[in-house]
DNA sequence: TAATTCGCTAGACCGA
DNA sequence: TCGGTCTAGCGAA
């Protein structure tokens, strides 16, 4: 029989059990004809272990029995960072994990390696496959013969089929509870449409709304949904905040109706799976997105700049889009009335659609990063950046031929921990105003140093180059010149397919689809590129070298301060510096020429791979001094010739201070930099002060955001923002790590913490006014208003006080 | 289960 | 009541 030839895009990978007992790789793959579930039976698990000497280990491994069996085989094979290694493999992942234990203590056997990569992500790294990505294979009656990765692109959008589902539920004046309060609807949107489903009473003489299916019942009303999804099949299934509600609620619901929550491929039961602390819910045979945890990921990326993540808020600033939240109350007095049903509808198909519109804006970036990392989406939607570095090198450390490092032992982790080193140079800055500015800085400056230097922990003193001056870092440790390191050669091929794929962007048509496609790979590229630095010194990376991370620090130090000096010989003056970034004001008769021609010099005197940019000429920028006095880092505003303002650090770009002090901050910036108008500032302050003793202040001005970083049970110090979920809590509220609050100062208490409550159960009008004057407004101003002349009490009363000597 | 260091500010808490 | 110390959060790079 000849197999059968089929191109299609793997969509999801899992392992089970042959009728034979061996563990096997199931693939789920998008071809034609659908979804197809397709077997590798020939792949087993393995790991390697390196002896002190072939011999020596021989007999030991010979006589190795687990469950009664040998291992499959045992080989030797050739590895460029150890000698005498083996590859031992077994039948199935139990006996692979039962062998780690016995192997670890025969003779001669010096250490395990690789025993502890997942079955399904070793499959994916051994033959090349990204998930996501495009597979050619070959297979006899679905069991493959070959398969390999394609060259040919995948367009999200176009390829794959996206289903997004939201659920409403019952919850009379309580959070709903899957034991006793039914599911009111459920919406589903793909790329055909939406539909929602539901149940129950309800004036329907009218015919019901389009695109609302009424069932008899709860029961019926989910069946329907669950065929719906297995007709629509979608690829990629999201939700917002399934992992947290929507999966467990219809889970619990469908085992107390009886009905069969098969969304999965085969009608497969999404069940729970421990991602860290919470759990989440893959669905067999299709990606699970949960575009909540996809947001806060992007948010810890630096993709997005999101102050809060419920669906409203994310709307808002992701697609620009007011969206009006309906309450539960709302939700419950509709349906216990029966009218005005089509407003919970509405509301239900807005969320999946909205949902599905924020999923589809981002999945190109996901499965870029999927496919580089080769993890599924459902993984790399939920992963860190230590996860993500980890699991791109443990390709390319198979591909190079060498084994992997182990992950440390809990032991030397907490080790590690208490190791610092220093970091990058901050300069303090010359506070005041100041007159055009220009900033330069080094691009991609810590991935530039780890290539231009060859800093990696196997090049990191080695015997050949003692003495050596070139890559001699200031902290005494050198590397290699002559082996190319692992991290910087895999940091050169990232780069290098950064610069490739923006320069097919300059060829491809603005918002083309292929435009987009090669700016979700830029993207994913610089998000690993960026990452590889804060790794090196990383407690549980695998690759950690604290000696790596600490000479890469020590080189940025050497060279912006190079820089720093070059630019006052070239006869600017330096007036700040963070890390990688020179601020140079032009004395007069320079000119943008001038810090070009200074740009060049000092990119003529670097090593290869690194360099120095022009950022940006500036017309005015401030620097202010610190509450405590002396000159204040990372905090600054600037303004381009274009009257762009760029605020960086102060409260203006911090969620947890209120928008009234952020507004007035910024406007007071924007006069004194853009008008050069220090009165005009001074009144905008004294306005907001006004405003606020007015008493008419709207909540959505005053609300403070912070974020719970560990349960509530842990803190030693009771700020507001606890105090606030306190009081919450003990009214019903469900409050977490991770929770986002909003809270406001109202007048009733006697501490700040006393009187914080959390927005929703604060009234219009109650805010203490004193408070947002003397520690919102007044400190996120003054500072700047002092450097033109003004004090405090200058805002607090009327005009500008008069010196004594004006009045003489 | 967790990428790094540097830096600013607020507010509670404690003792003089 | 004041100032110092500590916890906490968030931002820059």
């Amino acid at each position: 029989m000849v197999p059968d030839a089929v191109s299609g895009i793997l969509v999801d990978a899992d392992y089970g059990a042959s009728k034979e007992g061996h563990s096997q790789i199931e693939l789920y793959i998008r071809t034609k004809k659908g979804i197809e579930k397709f077997v590798d039976a020939k792949f087993r698990p393995y790991f390697y272990v390196v002896a002190n000497s072939l011999a020596g280990v021989e007999k030991g491994l010979k006589e190795l029995r687990v469950e009664g069996n040998s291992p499959l085989a045992v080989e030797e094979v050739r590895k460029k960072n150890a000698e005498n290694v083996l590859k031992i493999t077994f039948r199935t992942t139990k006996e692979l994990s039962i062998a780690r234990d016995r192997v670890k203590d025969l003779q001669g056997v010096r250490e395990l390696r690789e025993y502890d990569i997942p079955f399904v992500n070793r499959y994916l790294i051994d033959k090349g496959i990204g998930p996501l990505g495009r597979v050619e294979l070959r297979h006899e009656n679905n069991e493959l013969k070959e398969i390999r990765a394609s060259e040919k692109e995948v367009d999200a959008a176009r390829d794959l089929e996206i289903g997004c589902f939201d659920i409403e539920t019952y919850s009379p004046g309580r959070m709903s509870d899957p034991k006793q309060d039914p599911i009111l609807s459920i919406a589903y949107s793909d790329s055909k449409g939406s539909v929602v489903f539901t149940h129950g009473k309800g004036n329907w003489e009218k015919g019901t709304p389009r695109g609302v299916e009424v069932k008899a019942n709860e029961a019926e009303m989910v069946k329907a949904f669950v065929g719906k999804v297995n007709e629509s099949s979608p690829d990629i299934i999201v939700t917002y905040n399934g992992d947290g509600f929507d999966m467990p609620y219809l889970r619990e619901r469908c085992e107390g109706l009886g009905v069969d929550f098969g969304i999965g491929f085969g009608g497969e039961i999404p069940k729970a799976e421990r991602k860290g602390v919470d759990n989440a819910y893959p669905v067999k045979g299709r990606q699970h997105l949960d575009a909540y945890q996809m947001m806060r990921l992007l948010s810890k990326l630096g993709a997005v700049n999101l102050v809060k993540y419920d669906l409203e808020s994310v709307v808002g600033v992701i697609l620009g889009k007011e969206k009006e939240k309906l309450d539960h109350n709302d939700i419950n007095r509709i349906w216990d009335s029966g009218k005005g049903l089509g407003r919970i509808f509405d509301y239900n198909r807005e969320d999946t659609e909205t949902t599905r519109e924020i999923a589809l804006r981002y999945i190109p970036l996901l499965a870029e990063l999927s496919r580089l990392t080769r993890r599924m989406m459902f993984d790399v939607s939920r992963v860190s950046t230590g996860i993500l570095v980890e699991a791109l090198l443990m390709n390319r450390a198979f591909e190079n031929k060498l084994l992997i490092p182990n992950r440390p032992e809990e032991s030397e982790v907490r080790a590690r921990i208490t190791r610092t080193f220093k970091g990058g140079y901050v300069k303090s800055p010359v506070p005041g105003l100041h007159e055009n500015i220009a900033v330069v800085d080094f691009r991609s400056l810590h991935p530039s140093i780890i290539m231009a230097h060859n800093v990696s922990p196997e090049t990191l003193n080695c015997k050949c180059c003692r003495g050596k001056e070139k890559n001699l870092a200031p902290t005494k440790d050198w590397f290699c010149e002559k082996e190319k390191g692992f991290i910087p050669e895999t940091i050169k091929g990232i780069f290098s397919a950064r610069v490739g794929a923006k320069a097919e962007m300059k060829n491809a048509k603005k918002d083309s689809a292929e435009y987009n496609a090669l700016d979700a790979k830029q993207h994913a590229l610089k998000i690993m590129l960026n990452s590889f630095y804060g790794t090196l010194a990383y407690a549980r990376f695998r690759w950690y070298s604290m000696q790596a991370a600490s000479a890469v620090t020590a080189w940025s130090r050497h060279y912006i301060r190079e820089t720093l000096d070059k630019s006052e010989n070239a006869g600017f003056k330096p007036i700040y510096s963070d890390t990688d970034s020179c601020f140079l004001e032009l004395p007069k008769g320079k000119t943008k020429n001038d810090v070009l021609a200074f740009v060049r010099k000092v990119n003529s005197e670097l090593p290869e791979h690194m360099e120095l940019e022009f950022e940006g000429l500036f017309k005015r920028g401030i620097f202010v001094t610190k509450k405590e006095g002396g000159a204040a880092k990372k905090r600054y505003a600037l303004i381009d010739f274009n009257d762009r303002l760029k605020i960086v650090g102060f409260e203006y770009v911090r969620r947890d201070w209120s928008r009234i002090a952020k507004d007035t901050q910024r406007d007071v910036l924007e006069a004194v930099l853009k008008e050069g108008r220090p009165e005009r500032a001074a009144e905008i302050a004294k306005a907001a002060i006004e405003l606020l003793k007015g008493g008419k202040v709207p909540k959505a001005s005053l609300t403070i955001i912070t974020q719970l970083q560990k349960p509530i049970k842990d803190y030693a110090a009771i700020g507001p923002h606890i105090a606030a979920a306190k009081k919450a809590i003990a009214r019903g509220k469900e409050l977490g790590v991770g929770s986002v609050l909003s809270y406001i100062i109202t007048k009733a208490g006697k501490s700040i913490s006393d009187r914080a409550e959390l927005e929703e159960y604060v009234k219009e009008g109650n805010y203490d006014a004193d408070y947002y004057i003397e520690h919102q407004v007044v400190p996120a101003v003054i500072k700047i208003l002092a450097e033109l002349g003004y004090s405090k009490e200058d805002l607090m009363h009327g005009g500008k006080q008069k010196t004594l000597g004006s009045f003489s």
